[in-house]
DNA sequence: TTTCGTTTAAAACAAATGTTTAAAACAATT
DNA sequence: AATTGTTTTAAACATTTGTTTTAAACGAAA
């Protein structure tokens, strides 16, 4: 028998809610209706619909960047491992959650800087072993010299736009869902290939 | 003196609130206030928010597919010329409406159906010169063998998502706003370079 | 069983929101 | 100047929507 956790049952409902419509297209009684809750309920836990989605926001980033900082932190891999390590457990996690880059996207796009400075571990990032890694080869003459930027930029273009246009793949383009799966597996493989062909020395 | 045409200026207005906020977020007054124009204006000349929602987001649509598919079906350039000039093209753009992919992309990603059946003109590209070219490098040996969906994605993804994740690069990544503009006019030349370097058969 | 803190429910409230109405202002034509 | 069609305005209307209130239901402790 499944444990009736109100608190946690709106918060899930609403994240669905939230994460396809947004925050104004949602509506309090959407979330009650959909969880089958009472009305009031939700602000009894949650005091706000603005709170509610705060809450939501902020563990969606979180869980979006959980294992990120962790691989490109991790001193035992190269580089090229890093990369696989990457994209494969994003593709993965983006399987799953395809609806999270265009929400969190979204949110950054309309509120920059409150929800930059909720997110500092965003900036990380650049401090990371995985870019120290990148300036190492490029002052080796392995990789071109090009910004770091454009190598993060380009990692996570080829990685994350495929699920934001995963729509139009879809239904413009008419690719059959199970075929874009096995696309996206692809990728996995391909990606890191990709961007080392890009960057090498030849 | 700037002639009162106030269709256009109502159009324009809710153009700029639509693209910033959404659908949702944008209310009728803040259209007539921004505007600065009368509240009932705007159901007069659009009948409702509803439509005029629809005319923009037609018209964006149609803005941003305007100059792709003459790009992609020119006879006279090469597949290396095209995507000279796709890329290109599409970076000037973007330069200058950032806010249009996330706006489309978000129609998409809420109705995919709906708006697919507006836009046949998306479809064309895959019967696209651009296509058909790739496929003939491809054949010839010149280009690895991958799914053109890979290649579409890749071109895409390299072009546009940098524009989407600017709210990122600029207050998460604190890069100014003319080293950010500086870059993306890199990505002009490079990211030709780069979609070459990645197909290419060694 | 009574008591008491917690959770849920129904209803109400106040503000907002999209839309309509009816009259006024305007501009061109007769 | 009077007429006529069009545009603009102020006000009102009917819903929607986020939130609060008040009481009922529940469950554990005494």
């Amino acid at each position: 028998m499944p444990e009736q956790d109100t608190p946690q049952l709106i918060k899930e409902t609403a994240r669905k809610l939230f994460q396809e419509k947004g925050f104004s297209a949602t509506k309090t009684r959407d979330i009650a209706q959909t969880a089958g809750i009472n009305l009031a309920l939700v602000n009894y836990y949650f005091r706000s619909k603005k709170q509610l989605y705060d809450v939501i926001m902020l563990e969606t980033i979180e869980h979006f960047m959980a294992g990120m900082l962790q691989i490109l932190n991790d001193t035992s891999t190269s580089i090229h491992e890093k990369l696989e390590n990457f994209v494969s457990s994003y593709i993965n996690l983006l399987r799953q959650n395809p609806e999270i880059p265009l929400f969190m996207l979204n949110e950054f796009s309309q509120h920059p800087q409150e929800i930059s400075a909720k997110v500092p571990f965003f900036k990380e990032i650049k401090q990371s072993v995985f870019l120290q890694q990148f300036e190492a080869e490029v002052a080796k003459g392995n990789f071109k010299a090009i910004n770091s930027l454009h190598f993060m930029l380009n990692v996570a273009s080829l990685t994350i736009f495929p699920f934001i246009a995963k729509p139009i793949v879809q239904n413009v383009l008419q690719v059959p869902a199970p075929d874009f799966d096995e696309l996206m597996q692809e990728r996995k493989k391909y990606i890191p290939l990709w961007i080392k062909n890009m960057l090498w020395v030849k």
